[in-house]
DNA sequence: GCATGTGAAGGAATTCACAGCA
DNA sequence: TGCTGTGAATTCCTTCACATGC
């Protein structure tokens, strides 16, 4: 459903006003029919032998993701893919921004990255006077739950976590992986491959 | 799968020796009878009243996966991601390698980041003669499809993309894709949320 | 005619319960 | 007694075909 998201925004980015299940289809390389299955969940939306109207589809999508308010972030882990992470644009067509920014080793701290100022640690508690409820988690694998916990007792209610561990959270908080060496260490399976998918 | 070696390896490094689908299902965050299922498929595997042996696992599942010996792959794109990427030390435990890395811009050219020399991406093509099989792409996303059509031809069968467009390639290559935003994105729609997982 | 919406068929993955072996 | 291995039941997702409406 992310997925539907991205591609209509970059569609209708591109000035296509309405869209049919095809090309949306062809565009993110899935099949028209799984997408008009899902869309009518939605109810209503789409005019039979038209398509989709662009900006419909987008407003209704955030809707049900809940991205139709912006959403602050705060990151922790300003080494390098952090530093990437602060300074790539690509957050804000969702509208989420990272708007706090955290480290451990002090001779980051002070610095300015992407607009945002990197700040110590230990005042990772400021986070709860701040209506942040996303973490990002750009940390080395040991420091990793114990720094979810901290932000977990902050406020924090979501989690874009990049270490290749487990991390335990009470259930109301939702975490997502990635694990970057996992992904690639994925492919190799797939060499000279007879499998199908 | 990946995620069963990612699990067994590190409980092995702990100097676990035997490995009960409990214990391991405790580890990752997963229920007990999937694991047993998923190496069921294998055939013998595991002593009934004691568990799976650590090391048969690691190898079992390093076959399965083709990890079993040890992978090359290029790096296209030597941005912040790219560099965090080259430094990051995760992926030699699954046996894979970055060996080369490239670059457009001339003024990254010729500098070594995490022990790789950067080139110039009008040398893509010498990747034929250097056996590599894997391709990371960390490159803006205007410029991604181009590039993963120049390393395919180069003899690249499988890539590991960040940017967030879908890639074609020919059937024989897979491409596994990894949106960081779109990740993120993902989880407003769990805040104060009522439906499960 | 063209593209959506949907009920039904088909398949895959998950869950369960329990038999079998150290 | 403890933990694996597995067939059956269930649930979920995918795929299809076609009726519906612009």
């Amino acid at each position: 459903m992310p997925l539907y998201l991205r591609g209509t925004l970059e569609l209708a980015s591109q000035g296509v006003d309405s869209i049919s299940s095809q090309r949306l289809a062809d565009y993110l390389g899935l099949n028209p029919w799984l997408i008009r299955k899902d869309f009518s969940y939605f109810g209503d939306l789409g005019k039979r032998g038209v398509g989709y109207d662009s900006q419909t589809l987008v407003c209704r999508i955030k809707k049900v993701l809940r991205l139709d308010v912006t959403r602050s972030a705060v990151l922790v882990g300003v080494g390098r893919l952090g530093s990437a992470l602060l300074e790539y644009g690509g957050f804000s067509r969702y509208g989420l921004q990272i708007v706090a920014a955290f480290d451990r080793d002090r001779t980051r701290v002070g610095g300015t990255i992407g607009g945002v100022r990197v700040e110590h640690v230990d005042g990772l508690g400021t986070v709860k006077t701040r209506s942040i409820d996303l973490g990002i988690i750009a940390v080395p694998q040991e420091s990793a739950q114990e720094v979810v916990n901290t932000i977990v007792q902050a406020g924090v209610r979501g989690i874009l976590s990049f270490s290749p561990r487990h991390i335990v959270t009470p259930r109301r908080v939702k975490v997502i992986s990635i694990d970057i060496a996992m992904d690639l260490a994925r492919l190799p399976y797939y060499l000279s491959g007879n499998r199908k998918q």
